[in-house]
DNA sequence: AAGTATTATTCGATAATATCGAATAAAGAA
DNA sequence: TTCTTTATTCGATATTATCGAATAATACTT
C-alpha cells in the first residue's frame, strides 16, 4: 500500500502543502525544519520543482509557489461547468437572506469552496475561495458524506480525524451516522456551531442531469437558533435556489 | 547544471503539464505515450501524485487534474494584491474603448492573464484567465521584456523560443532589442498582428509603490491600423487607468 | 570595513529505490 | 462467452536520490 509511492515526488508534494501553509515566501531552513527533510534534499527538489515554475525563488532567497500553479488550478476549476451561471443566485440569495452565502465542490474526498457571497449582516464568516473545509463540522461537508456509503465514510473520516473544534462538534462515528441519515431524510443538510461557536449555516445539494451530487449550495451567518423562522426561511429559499440550479 | 534535476519530481512535472495540454482527463496510455515514459513508470508518478489530490483518477481509469491544484492555485493568485480593487477600471477601459482588457501579472519569466472584461465589439480574442502568454508576440510579453535588461532577454527568448505566429511576429532578436527600446521611449507597449493577424493591442505598466512592474493593463481588439484615431485613443484611456492604479 | 553569524548551495560516497519490461488483472466490446 | 484494450503489479537491476559535511553567499554587527 505504501510502497508503490514514489519517495522524492511525495516529499516534492509535502513541501507544496508546507508552503501553502504558510501561505507567504519562507527560507529553505524553515522548509527543511518543518519537512523534516535534510536541507540539500529539499533544495533539490525545490529546484527540480523551480525549472517548472512551480516553485518560485524570490530575491531574498526565499521559497514560494509558483505561478505555473496558477495555471494548473485554473485549468481544474475551469472544468467545472456551472461557476458562471450560479453566481447571480448566490448574490440573490445572500440578498434574501442576509447571510453569507457560497458554493462548494466535491470531488469524492475534499470540500472546497470556489464562489462565494458576502451578506448584509455585520460580521461575515464565509470560507475564503478554494479553502478546503472540514467533513465532519460543516453542513457542506456533512452532506457530501451523507452521499457515501458506510465504509467510505469511516475511511473519510479516519483518514482526516474529527477535530472538536467546538463543543457541538459531532467527534463520535455512531453519532455522525445518525446525523447522516437525518440529512438523507431531509434532503439538506445544518450545521449548528459545529465548527465555529454560534455559526449556523445549511448546504443544499446541486444534482446534475445524471442526478450525481459535486456541488452543494450553502448559507452561515449568526442566526439566534436553527429552530428560528429567520434560520428556517433562509433554508426554504436556499432549497428553492438549489433546486432551480439542479 | 541539470543534474541536479531529481528526476522522478521532475518526470512527474511533465506529467501535470502535459495534463494541463489536453484540459480533459486522459488514459495512462496516452500519458505514457506522450511523456516518452513507460506505463509503469507513469503508473508510479500518478499514483503518488493522487495520494495529494494533484492528480485525481475518475471512475473510469482515466486521470486529470486534482483539486489540490485548486487550492495551490488560488493561494498563488491571493498573493496578487491588486486583483479586486482592479476590476472596476477594467470595466470602465473596456466600456470607453469597445475593446477587451484584462490585467497580467509577470513573475520574471512567465506572463499570466488574471482578470478580463470582454468588449462590446463583435468578435472578441481575450486571453483566458490563467493562460500564459507569449512573451516575444504580444504587447504584455513585449512590455515586461522591456523592463529587463539584453542578457536576460535573450535567456528567455532562447528559452521560450520566437515562433512566427503570423507574417508580422518579432522573430529576430536584434529587431527585438529596437522595438523593447522604443517601448521604454515610449512608456508602453503595441502589439499589432503579431500574434492573430489583424488583432491589435497595447499594453501598459501598472507601478508598484517601489516602482517595480509586475502588472499591466492592456486591451486587444480588431481595429483597422494602429494609427488610427480609435486605437490611439484607446492607448489614451490606457495610460490614464494605469496610471490611476499605479 | 572587517568580522561574525546565518543561510543557501555544492559535492561525493553510499545505500536506497526508481526504473523498466514482462506478467497479470480488470474492464469493455463484440 | 471470447477477444481487446487498458490498468495494475512484480522483481531484478543499475541508476540516482540522499545525506552530512564543506563551501559560498548574504546579512548583520561592531
Amino acid at each position: 500500500m505504501e510502497n508503490k509511492i514514489i519517495l522524492s515526488v511525495d516529499k516534492s508534494m509535502k513541501l507544496l502543502e508546507i508552503l501553502l501553509k504558510f501561505r507567504h515566501p519562507v527560507s529553505l531552513k524553515t522548509l527543511s525544519e518543518h519537512s523534516g527533510y535534510p536541507k540539500s534534499t529539499v533544495y533539490g527538489l525545490l529546484f527540480t520543482m523551480m525549472q517548472h515554475d512551480v516553485v518560485h525563488q524570490y530575491a531574498d532567497g526565499r521559497y514560494g509557489l509558483g505561478i505555473r500553479l496558477y495555471e494548473l488550478g485554473t485549468s481544474v476549476s475551469g472544468s467545472w461547468d456551472i461557476s458562471a451561471a450560479v453566481h447571480p443566485a448566490l448574490e440573490k440569495l445572500s440578498e434574501m437572506t442576509g447571510a453569507g452565502t457560497f458554493i462548494t465542490y466535491f470531488d469524492g474526498k475534499n470540500v472546497i469552496s470556489f464562489d462565494r457571497c458576502v451578506g448584509t449582516g455585520g460580521l461575515q464568516v464565509i470560507p475564503e475561495v478554494g479553502m478546503r473545509m472540514a467533513l465532519h463540522a460543516t453542513a457542506q461537508g456533512k452532506l457530501f458524506l451523507s452521499t457515501l456509503n458506510r465504509s467510505r465514510v469511516l475511511h473519510l473520516l479516519r483518514e482526516s480525524g474529527m477535530a472538536a473544534f467546538t463543543p457541538h462538534t459531532i467527534t463520535d462515528t455512531d453519532q455522525m451516522f445518525a446525523e447522516l441519515d437525518a440529512i438523507r431524510v431531509r434532503g439538506y443538510a445544518v450545521e449548528n456551531g459545529e465548527y465555529r461557536r454560534g455559526l449556523m449555516g445549511a448546504a443544499a445539494p446541486i444534482r446534475e442531469i445524471d442526478g450525481k451530487i459535486e456541488y452543494a449550495l450553502g448559507f452561515v451567518g449568526l442566526f439566534r437558533r436553527i429552530t428560528s423562522d429567520e434560520f428556517l426561511s433562509a433554508v426554504e429559499m436556499m432549497l428553492n435556489a438549489a433546486k432551480d440550479l439542479s
